[in-house]
DNA sequence: CTAGTGACTATATTGGAATTTGGTCACGCA
DNA sequence: TGCGTGACCAAATTCCAATATAGTCACTAG
């Protein structure tokens, strides 16, 4: 994993080759599919450390925010920022995430499920606090939460909207606030 | 430009040499030159028929509805079904508005801007008979709401929530709808 | 002066042979 | 029995010469 990692950020996951690998760890190419079905399965491992990270960022922000629309705005926040450092700083390793988003890989879309998650916690908890309207179905509040906010979630959709931030997201937050009010 | 649409809408714009439009018009390639500065010029101005069309169903949608709150659905609706009929039906013409709004074309950015101008007579509409707040800047509002629509607005995004329809646009129209709200 | 073009060039694209690469498997060795 | 591999194959990728294409310009016919 680890020689992993540093290859597909150094070379790209393209250009690194499983015999690559196999030699950074010193052991066979035949080795290494004792452990991973394929190359792709891989990608999938790094990816999910990268998506993970940024889901770590999202969790942090939900933890500093003190009231839900707090929470809400950081956790957005933290995302998106730690997406577009990983663009930034990481590109050939945010490439792979974006690559895994439009492929469907199960890493991308386990990465919206627990954002989904994380998300219904915050509604959750703005809804006790009455903070948030109580009408709506939850889960259609939260579907259509991460439908909206897809074009900065999403790391393929993210890179064509990285000179608008972070204006951009922030707005769309602001509008799904306002869609909560009770 | 009937040329090129039949070309670029049978062989694709790749595929599609200007040569091939001057033959077809009768004309030599040269002669074209003197009303296009280049064959993206008449890929762009192909892509404004396209999306001029999308807006037209949009506009239509705006029409038919009675209540400020139907015209906004109906507009999205009207593009969003328009532009998912482009892709089925026109995929190779679909292709050139998706990569003019990858490439920022100038045709893509005025797409945006007159939605957004249509966007804001639905708005104002819907403030002038209540039925939308007030409070919140209204070039804002615009703004958040074309954000947050994009992944189904935007050729180039719309591709990849193409299973999703027709529900996913609704519910984010409805999460937009719940935002307007007084 | 206007409507139109053939001939030309630098860049991009293609085809397909040669090479790499992902993936498998029978096997060796402790 | 379990850790580990070289040798192998089909499919993908690279490479490069041949071709095709976008774009220009000096030019002509009327």
């Amino acid at each position: 994993m680890d020689a992993a990692e540093a290859h597909f950020s150094r070379y790209g996951y393209g250009k690194t080759t499983v015999a690559d690998l196999a030699k950074a760890i010193g052991f066979s190419k035949a080795y290494i599919y004792k452990f991973f079905d394929s190359k792709q399965a891989i990608g999938q491992a790094i990816c999910v450390q990268c998506l993970d990270k940024v889901l770590a960022a999202g969790e942090a922000g939900i933890a500093e925010g003190k009231t839900a629309a707090e929470k809400l705005r950081r956790f957005f926040s933290g995302i998106v920022t730690t997406s577009a450092e990983l663009f930034f700083e990481d590109k050939l390793l945010y490439d792979i995430a974006a690559h895994s988003a439009e492929e469907r890989w199960p890493s991308a879309m386990a990465y919206m499920e627990r954002a989904q998650a994380l998300l219904k916690e915050i509604i959750l908890l703005g809804r006790e606090t009455g903070e948030f309207e109580r009408k709506t179905p939850i889960d259609e509040i939260c579907e259509a939460i991460l439908l909206v906010m897809q074009s900065f979630m999403n790391p393929l959709m993210l890179k064509h909207n990285l000179d608008d931030l972070p204006e951009a997201p922030t707005k769309a937050v602001n509008l799904v606030l306002r869609s909560l009010a009770p």
